[in-house]
DNA sequence: CTCTCGACTGTGGTATACCAATATGGTATC
DNA sequence: GATACCATATTGGTATACCACAGTCGAGAG
């Protein structure tokens, strides 16, 4: 699962928030660091920047800082993706990859920890994406998950949250396991106003901590 | 509109197919013929690696090819983008943005060269989801029309074709302005399957014809 | 004639030197 | 003391040298 490629690494200490949103980088920083030269950590700032977890400023590189505008906007454009990928999954599905799913669902155990809660929700997600069976809506659902991980991670703090996210995770599997499209669309949509609507409680009641921790959050 | 970094040349070399689709590309072998060094010369190719213009064969690089699954997948995923797009086009656009939409469509006159048909429908299409008020759906359908522009190109070599789109685009933007979303989201779906179908068969048709050129149809 | 093996050429990956632009900080002047 | 200006350090952008690896072509052995 750890990718320990250069790329990876950034990749990792981004979203552990091991480098603060908004904080700025210069290549020449990095390299002791990272124990690369500048040719690699460019080529590796470039593809952040592409997923969203590098922004540059000017001529600088800097972290993606977190927005609440942009969250909202991501989750209205998650709710397009999923909803769809939702109703072609269900159209073409296997029992196999249905089965799969409910497993994966049943994974995101309320007793682990919010690490363990968030990697499951993301496998739940793409999965649910691979088997829609079209490689561009998995490939967007694989960035939006990744430009919102930061954030996610907020919300799977308590374990009330977790319990809910794995409750909705489950009713979506059994729903698409029941052949009910419909019925797996609306607890798609369901979820994700609802995770949507914690998360972004989350951000703004923790946004002063959060400032306290160097975490900017405009 | 014409973009005179590397970056720009090389995309425009692609979209133009003066670089041939599945083309092998070597980075040292660039450089004279675009007058740059190696290390411009591979951030632009990851760049577009990052569009879906160019791809990785192993280590070496290469156009990214025409595949007819692809372009398959490309029109389902631009459905979903699109019908959504133009929904929140209809709650949000204000008379100016819906007045300038309306232009736009109008622009894309039948007399007019295939170039210019493609780029009037690229601009409707781009201002469609600007105004849809979410930059995401922007930009997945900016990418989107990247990843479809050289096929898109064959479909609006006849004139007959021209005149379906132009007259598809006012359906859009009338149905926009009238306020009336249900028709504008069917007209939009409508516009997408027709030209996913007329373009598939240019390809299939045309496909011994491209691979005389060098064109490789996968 | 065929097959194998080795030298060679070309590839991307990386480190690094140099450049221009910009931000910074200290100093001198008002 | 405030401000303007200049030296300097740091930045990203680029060119290039070197490396390891792979694919190829040719020569030599069977």
């Amino acid at each position: 699962m750890t990718d320990d490629s250069l790329y990876g690494r950034l990749r990792s200490a981004i979203l552990s928030l091991d480098l603060a949103p908004g904080q700025r980088l210069s290549e020449r920083g990095l390299e002791p660091e990272f124990g690369a030269s500048r040719t690699p950590i460019r080529a590796a700032l470039m593809r952040l920047e592409s997923e969203g977890l590098a922004q540059r400023d000017g001529k600088n590189w800097m972290v993606a800082p977190l927005n609440l505008d942009e969250i909202r906007a991501l989750y209205e454009y998650r709710e397009v993706l999923e909803s769809a990928t939702t109703r072609l999954a269900s159209e073409r599905a296997s029992r196999e990859d249905l089965e799969e799913l409910a497993e994966l669902a049943s994974t995101s155990d309320a007793g682990e920890t919010p690490e363990h809660s968030l990697d499951a929700g993301t496998s739940f997600h793409l999965e649910l994406a691979r088997i829609s069976g079209n490689p561009f809506l998995e490939d967007a659902m694989r960035s939006v998950l990744t430009r919102l991980y930061r954030t996610r991670w907020l919300e799977v703090q308590s374990a009330e949250s977790r319990d809910r996210v794995h409750a909705e995770h489950s009713s979506i599997a059994s729903a698409l396991l029941a052949g009910d499209s419909a019925s797996a669309e609306l607890a798609t949509i369901d979820h994700l106003r609802g995770t949507d609507e914690r998360l972004r409680q989350s951000v703004a009641s923790d946004r002063l901590r959060l400032r306290a921790s160097g975490i900017a959050v405009d």
